[in-house]
DNA sequence: TATGTCCTTTTTTTT
DNA sequence: AAAGGACATA
């Protein structure tokens, strides 16, 4: 038999094998979806005389596209994997339209815009919106444009009067980009399909480039990314989907399950092939999952199965506050890896939102146990990091306005507010960019000579740069760069020490990468401009610490497994949130519960306090509903007893062991 | 007019 | 507990 099909299960055999139409794989958590995915490129490239590049993979995440990159390396090793595409949905958009962009109007070295900047624009176009209205019309806009309309189309199906005005905001904002000639994330997604629906040839061009689709996570699909999929792989299907509506959780980013439903309906010749081996989690974690998971209306009970043992008891623990709970966490953790000899990497700890790592953070920084988030701030969407991007945007393409506020104002340098404002307008009346707007005669010769002369002096800077940018050696320019505008110094005179020298070293890791990366590949920094766009995306850096606790969001965890589990936070108003509270928001919340249970192997720890700060203030909670929903049988509860003395105890003993681990024999 | 400071508000999840 | 906005200062 094939290397490639050794030691999978017959469902998982035939899901690899199986090649004679679309298939769709429903893969239960811990199943194995990943497994066949890699598998079966491996297959396709090793077996089916495939070439890699006419095979491509779509994740969720770049992580995960980064891991099963690494996975498929292993499985072909040498050459055989090259020129695979292993990407997200936003990814291979970004690639599709670097390479076509003029026929969209739009030129090669187009900005990618981050949230921020969308949302920035946003706001300037309703002219001083409050919050919520902001982010109602920023999330209309985003429905629209995961559902393939266009501003006109959007403002022709538009019911109430708010949503006419979010209409006519959408079209605003649409033509802002494209002055800019700039993208947002959506636009990744959509953009391409407009490209393909109008430009029969370019569909053909990727057609034939990429001729085998497979895609992951395919329950989080929005009908944008569904579209790509159809237009891609045609009537033939050509395509592997892998999903589990059980694990839908992106609903409130244009993600639809019924996408799963339409499968079947554009390929009538689907072939389905469920997975229900779980290979993952112990009896009890996956029953305790199935019992939460069976309270949402579902199109067929899952029976997912394990071979694996019974396990550790499920363990709830009530906490006194939040500050509590993080101890809490900590010293069991410590306690534990004492005990069982495992690594601080075998625990994760998983939360509902972001905001909640700090606590945890400072309990393992004082218990002095390694860790590391995961999902949370990117990289790139630090400040001091995007604050260089806006300078190598900018000199990539001056057009970007956004870019060009950023750079010229930080550090300040004599441009404020109402300098900006009057090339704002000069630069609105005759449709051009900021940049360009800077050398008008008509802009001027009505400004005061000493904003002008801060003014050319950025702008020349920015050329002078631009105009070595295709030529010279990236790592020196970079250096010249930030020497000029004394970045580092300007940092430490703003900030507090620890704060700046944190940050100057964050920048200097960055421009060393860039560096790098310039020399090996011999690419100049206009190119590797244009791979930082792409980079912001690509979130990731190699260096993950190789032991080091988990930490993540409940999202961010999707995915990924981890021996042992600590699942937070989990209260009413947090899991479920304050805002889903009913109907579909519940059941997507209830998944959220469900995917943070079956991310555990063998020990699962939930824990949830009586009172929490919550944004200063200290409230009082109450334990989640899912909790009641947990079958009592496969759980334990601690610090509920109405004897407060044995918490006590029990707290004592794990102080001692965390300490005996502390003391204990070297790390 | 540019900038720094103080004081307000705010919390979902991510490409 | 951080970020953005109003206000005071240079």
């Amino acid at each position: 038999m094939s290397s490639h099909l050794a030691g999978l299960n017959p469902q998982q055999r035939e899901a690899v094998r199986y090649l004679d139409g679309p298939l769709l794989v429903l893969a239960g958590a811990g199943s194995g979806k990943t497994r066949v995915i890699t598998r079966k490129i491996a297959y396709l490239v090793a077996e089916c005389g495939i070439e890699a590049r006419h095979v491509a993979a779509i994740t969720f995440t770049n992580k995960a596209a980064r891991e099963m990159r690494d996975r498929v390396a292993e499985l072909l090793p040498g050459k055989q994997a090259k020129g695979l595409t292993v990407s997200t949905f936003h990814s291979l958009g970004l690639r599709i339209l670097r390479v076509e962009a003029r026929r969209l109007g739009y030129k090669p070295r187009f900005s990618v815009l981050d949230a921020a900047d969308a949302q920035q624009i946003l706001s300037d176009i309703l002219k001083n919106p409050d919050r919520a209205s902001l982010r109602q019309v920023a999330s209309l806009i985003s429905t629209w444009k995961n559902a393939l309309l266009a501003p006109t189309e959007a403002r022709a199906a538009a019911g109430d009067d708010d949503e006419i005005q979010a209409a006519l905001a959408y079209q605003a904002y649409q033509d802002t980009l494209r002055a800019y000639q700039a993208v947002d994330f959506d636009d990744l997604i959509r953009l391409p399909v407009v490209l393909f629906r109008e430009h029969p040839e370019a569909l053909a061009t990727w057609r034939s480039r990429l001729r085998y689709l497979l895609v992951d996570e395919y329950q989080d699909t929005n009908g944008a990314q569904y579209e790509i999929l159809k237009l891609l792989t045609g009537v033939g299907g050509r395509f592997t989907a892998v999903g589990d509506d059980d694990q839908a959780i992106y609903a409130w980013r244009g993600a639809d399950v019924e996408n799963l439903r339409r499968l079947n309906d554009d390929w009538p010749n689907l072939r389905v092939i469920p997975l229900t081996q779980n290979y993952r989690s112990s009896q009890r974690i996956l029953r305790a999952a199935n019992s939460v998971i069976r309270n949402n209306p579902r199109l067929q009970e899952k029976n997912l199965w394990s071979e694996l043992g019974l396990g550790d008891p499920i363990e709830i623990v009530r906490c006194r506050d939040d500050r509590h709970e993080a101890e809490t966490v900590a010293l069991r953790i410590s306690a534990h890896k004492f005990e069982h000899r495992t690594r601080h990497a075998d625990y994760a700890i998983l939360y509902r939102g972001n905001h909640q790592a700090r606590l945890f953070e400072e309990a393992l920084r004082e218990n002095r146990i390694p860790y590391q988030i995961s999902g949370g701030q990117s990289f790139f969407d630090k400040a001091e990091i995007k604050d260089l991007t806006a300078y190598l945007r900018l000199i990539a393409n001056p057009d970007d306005d956004p870019a060009f506020i950023r750079a010229a104002t930080t550090p300040r340098r004599g441009i404020g507010a109402a300098t900006l404002e009057k090339l704002g307008d000069h630069a609105g009346q005759r449709h051009i960019g900021l940049f360009a707007a800077v050398y008008e005669t008509g802009f001027q010769e009505n400004l005061p000579a000493r904003q002008l002369e801060s003014l050319l002096t950025f702008a020349d800077f920015i050329g002078r740069l631009a105009g070595r940018a295709e030529r010279e050696p990236a790592g020196r320019l970079l250096d010249e760069l930030l020497a000029a505008i004394q970045y580092e110094q300007w940092l430490f005179d703003n900030e507090d020490e620890r704060a700046a020298r944190a940050k100057w070293a964050n920048l200097r890791e960055f421009v060393d990468w860039l560096s790098k990366k310039g020399e090996e590949d011999g690419k100049s920094l206009i190119e590797l401009t244009q791979t930082v766009a792409l980079m912001n995306l690509l979130e990731g850096r190699e260096d993950e610490a190789p032991d080091a606790v988990r930490l993540s969001t409940l999202h961010a965890a999707k995915g990924l497994e981890y021996p042992h589990v600590f699942l937070v936070g989990v209260e009413e108003e947090i899991l479920p949130h304050r805002e889903c509270q009913e109907g579909n928001r519940l059941e997507e919340e209830r998944r959220l519960m469900y995917v943070g249970i079956t991310r555990a192997r063998r020990g699962l720890t939930i824990t949830w306090c009586g009172r929490r700060k919550r944004g200063g203030e200290i409230v009082d909670c109450a334990p989640s509903r899912f909790l009641d929903e947990l079958d009592p049988a496969e759980i334990r509860r601690a610090g509920e007893t109405s004897d407060p003395g044995q918490d006590a105890r029990e707290d004592g003993r794990r102080r001692l062991s965390a300490l005996k681990a502390m003391l204990g024999p070297g790390k």
